[in-house]
DNA sequence: GGGCGGTTATA
DNA sequence: GTATAACCGCCCG
């Protein structure tokens, strides 16, 4: 029987770094170091051993410096632009990744990785008869090396696509061997090496001299046969020829060793490559971290086994219905125990120690888990606790004891970052949860219990992990901001105790009167139809409205209207309300579109999408999330109840159906300028500290102050200019987002904005020391400890690094409002918990919305209007307008 | 059915 | 210029 070949993978190191640093886009860490480069190379290694299951791999790059070659001719690379510190600082990197994957590293000062690669080729070649040789590589300067037993494994267009190199195909792309690729070069150049060739041959002309002559040799020697040009220009460039081909002659004699038994492809340190491409980042990459127990495996090593201990080190138990009674017993001994709801409530799983993990079926023995569950002496952990709370108390159990939830511990780590537990687990403890979907192919295989069981109980053991994960990591932090506001405090003193109030809130619902819906939604949709014909007379054309691909043809191809001032978006002319503004005066059909938009937009968002939502009390449950946005906002979805239309007359009559239930009211409770009191505060600027106290309309004042005129002197245009100041101040101002916004040109733009800061350089200073200190921590924080990480704030490119800027000078301001508001939530729920008239069904950002028995509506509504205004002390005051009525239009 | 661009609702 | 969610059309697999 043959031998199967053996296969040798050698890592052209430089090339490949080079190939992923320009190709790929620059991904950050998040703690803002530039990592394109080291995950390029790190995706290129798993991907050549997935694909090759090579039985030995080396590496080899070059070292900085000159080489032999430099010696022998000063001007090697010398048109090469010096490649960034970016890159550079990339290398070290990559350098750890090879090790941490237990891959040799050879390199030879005084020569580059392609002399070393060259000589390891011949070694190999002439040594071990049974080997295949492939080189990795990033660009086409080895393929000279290909022979019978050697082959050019290449990139091409960016990293996704690849090319290997045998012989045929060196000749399909050149028309010349592998050996003739020197000669080709001398004649040809290079022009990335500044091998210079000889001047006015090409590769065609190269080409077909060398399928002539063999080599540069043979062309000299046959020179009487060539005529013309072609020959002036070789006699005349004949010593460059001859030099350039010794340049690009790969060297094969370089001192250094071929040790096959240390290239020896093994198992992963899976451990210790987890650790590290966690520190990269690099999570996508994890996932691909060939599997110890699989049949992947690269060549068993049976002294590498990580993972055979973590294996052994745990139990996961189904617990029968005659072992409860001492199961429970011994749970309710445990002072923190992790919790895991079995979707549609069929059992919880327990974990109260790593490794530890049992589960049980609910209907069985349901009042002592509900005991467990309910006592307030045992600390509970989960994963989504909120959504917990509800489940349970569907099935009449509240649960109770302090809570820990590593959802929200993950979102104080890293807000924004959208980390589900799959992820998290991936992330955290590098392990893979296999998805249902991913398992069985149909989803109709019956799991059995035990299966089940197993299951939930993994998932258990690993939130169980996951809480002393971040509660030492948000500990760590809590310490290095050195101060009593911190990340622990934002956790345990806002975040926790916001769970159960925001399950209460959606549990409770808001009552919604579909019936008002249904007669707007029959106006609405004659009103549609009008429209429609109109705008299709006025097009002369029917179409889709709704699209603006068809829509932007018409306006602005078929009835020609004019496009200078129109902006462009990726696909096309823009049919948005601002450009439609621009024309609607002289053409009917932009104010008709327009109100086709709004209510097309009323009716599908909200009028047909609400009705369907009503439960059998005709109230509908939002979803707060706690754990999406970057800046400590809540956000609301399915539906989304924090835009309910308020602005035009037709949203004020949709928010009339959003009705208190009879013998109730709606009370709504609303912070006045909370961003830009938040501002005041935070930029300690004295002038608007100033405004602020004096009490008037903030936005006239600031009229008042930047044009030098009183307050009875202030126009409504110096008013609405003063108005988009200081928005751009809480959205981190640009001349040209303002000059947009307030639709003047960046001139004046910038004179206003100029005007501004003269007054207010309290703000100036902070919008300044603020960029500052995301630029030198990666991160910004608001004043109570919450925390955002900004990488793209060191980004080499413009754009980016401007747009980061501004959620810079944004995330204390909102997140701060934020903070505020929620704080308020608590203690406004911490009034009223033992009294069930009062109820806190919804937040919009700035404002909180109570359901209240009609009796005690505006006594509720001072007290509320109280806790607010007193809950956070700033150095200006807030201010809460609080409204009682019937319905939410009304109020 | 998923993803993306365009648009629009809110604070 | 900040922060979201949701709809539609359209293109892709």
């Amino acid at each position: 029987m043959l031998n199967k070949p053996k296969k040798l993978i050698l890592i052209d190191g430089n090339a490949i770094i080079h190939r992923s640093y320009h190709a790929l886009p620059p991904l950050m860490t998040k703690s803002g170091e530039l990592v394109n480069a080291v995950y390029g190379f790190a995706s290129t290694i798993l991907s050549v051993i997935f694909k090759f299951q090579p039985d030995y791999i080396l590496a080899t790059f070059d070292l900085a410096g000159p080489t032999f070659r430099h010696e022998e001719y000063k001007e090697y690379k010398a048109t090469r632009t010096k490649a960034p510190d970016e890159l550079y600082a990339q290398i070290e990197r990559v350098k750890e990744v090879v090790s941490a994957m237990g891959i040799p590293i050879y390199e030879k000062a005084g020569f580059e990785a392609d002399d070393v690669i060259g000589t390891m080729i011949r070694k190999s070649e002439n040594d071990y008869a049974d080997i295949e040789n492939i080189i990795v590589t990033g660009d086409l300067d080895t393929v000279q090396l290909v022979s019978e037993k050697t082959q050019v494994y290449t990139m091409r267009r960016g990293l996704t696509d690849s090319v290997m190199y045998d012989e045929a195909k060196v000749f399909e792309r050149y028309g010349l061997k592998p050996s003739q690729i020197i000669d080709y070069k001398g004649l040809r150049g290079d022009p990335s090496d500044n091998i210079l060739g000889v001047k006015g041959i090409g590769e065609k002309t190269a080409s077909s001299l060398l399928q002539k002559y063999g080599t540069i040799e043979g062309v000299y020697e046959n020179l009487n046969e060539i005529k013309g040009s072609v020959k002036e220009k070789l006699e005349r460039d004949k010593m460059q020829a001859i030099q350039s081909k010794s340049l690009a002659t790969i060297r094969t004699d370089v001192p250094v060793e071929l040790n096959l038994e240390e290239a020896k492809t093994h198992e992963f340190d899976r451990q210790k490559l987890v650790k590290l491409f966690q520190e990269l980042n690099f999570f996508s990459l994890i996932k691909r971290i060939p599997n110890n127990d699989a049949n992947l495996q690269i060549n068993a090593n049976p002294l590498i086994a990580n993972d055979v201990q973590g294996i052994k080190d745990f139990k996961y138990e189904l617990i029968t219905d005659d072992k409860a009674e001492e199961f429970f017993e011994n749970l309710s001994a445990q002072k923190e125990i992790a919790i895991v709801i079995r979707g549609g409530a069929e059992g919880v799983a327990f974990s109260w120690k790593t490794g530890r993990a049992s589960f049980v079926k609910l209907k069985a023995i349901s009042y002592k888990l509900k005991a467990i569950l309910e006592n307030e002496n045992i600390n509970k952990i989960g994963y989504d606790l909120k959504n917990s709370i509800k489940i349970l108390k569907q099935n009449n159990i509240n649960l109770k004891g302090e809570m820990y939830d590593v959802m929200l511990g993950a979102y104080m780590l890293n807000p924004g970052a959208k980390m589900d537990l799959p992820r998290l687990v991936l992330e955290q403890l590098g392990e893979e949860i296999v998805s249902e979907k991913k398992k069985g192919q149909l989803g109709l295989e019956m799991e059995t219990s035990e299966e089940i069981a197993n299951k939930e109980c993994k998932t258990a053991d690993y939130i169980w992990k996951l809480k002393d994960i971040f509660s030492q990591k948000i500990a760590k932090i809590s310490v290095e901001q050195k101060k009593e506001d911190n990340l622990e405090n934002v956790f345990s003193k806002i975040e926790m105790p916001l769970v159960k109030i925001l399950a209460e809130m959606e549990t409770h619902g808001v009552k919604l009167n579909t019936i008002i819906f249904k007669g707007i939604a029959e106006k609405i949709n004659a009103r549609i139809i009008n429209l429609e014909k109109n705008i299709y007379e006025l097009a002369g054309i029917e179409f889709n409205i709704n699209s603006p691909k068809q829509l932007a043809e018409i306006l602005f191809v078929k009835l020609q209207i004019p496009t200078a001032d129109i902006k462009k978006g990726k696909t096309g002319f823009s049919t948005a309300s601002a450009e439609l503004q621009k024309i609607k005066g002289e053409f009917k059909i932009a104010e008709k579109i327009e109100e086709y938009r709004e209510i097309f937009k009323l009716k599908t968002t909200y009028l047909d999408a609400l009705p369907l939502l009503v439960d059998e009390n005709s109230r509908i449950h939002t979803t707060f999330n706690q754990a999406v946005t970057a800046t400590g906002r809540l956000s609301s979805s399915e539906p989304n109840l924090q835009n309910i239309p308020i602005r035009t007359d037709l949203g004020q009559l949709l928010r009339v159906a959003f009705e208190a239930e009879a013998g109730y009211k709606l009370v709504s409770a609303d912070y006045s300028q909370i961003d830009l009191r938040a501002v005041a505060h935070v930029s300690g600027d004295k002038k608007m500290i100033e405004l602020f106290h004096a009490g008037s309309d903030i936005h006239t004042a600031t009229a008042s102050e930047i044009n030098k005129v009183s307050l009875s002197q202030v126009t409504q245009k110096m008013r609405s200019s003063a108005k988009a100041l200081n928005f751009g101040v809480i959205y981190g101002m640009s001349v040209f987002g303002f000059s947009v916004s307030a639709g003047i040109s960046r001139d004046d733009a910038k004179r206003f904005i100029d005007a501004y800061f003269e007054k207010f350089t309290g703000v100036a200073q902070y919008m300044k020391s603020t960029k500052e200190f995301a630029k030198i921590n990666g991160f910004v924080e608001t004043e109570m400890g919450r925390r955002r990480y900004i990488p793209e704030i060191n980004s080499s490119n413009f754009m980016v690094q401007n747009s980061a800027e501004r959620m810079a000078i944004n995330m204390p301001i909102q997140g701060m409002s934020a903070d505020i508001v929620k704080l308020a939530m608590i203690v406004v729920y911490e009034e009223y918990k033992n009294n069930p008239d009062v109820k806190i069904i919804l937040q919009v950002h700035d404002e909180i919305i109570l359901e209240v028995k009609e009796e005690i509506a505006e006594e509720v509504g001072r007290k509320v209007k109280e806790i607010m205004e007193g809950v956070y002390k700033l150095k200006v005051p807030l201010v809460v307008d609080v409204k009682a009525g019937d319905n939410w239009g009304t109020i």
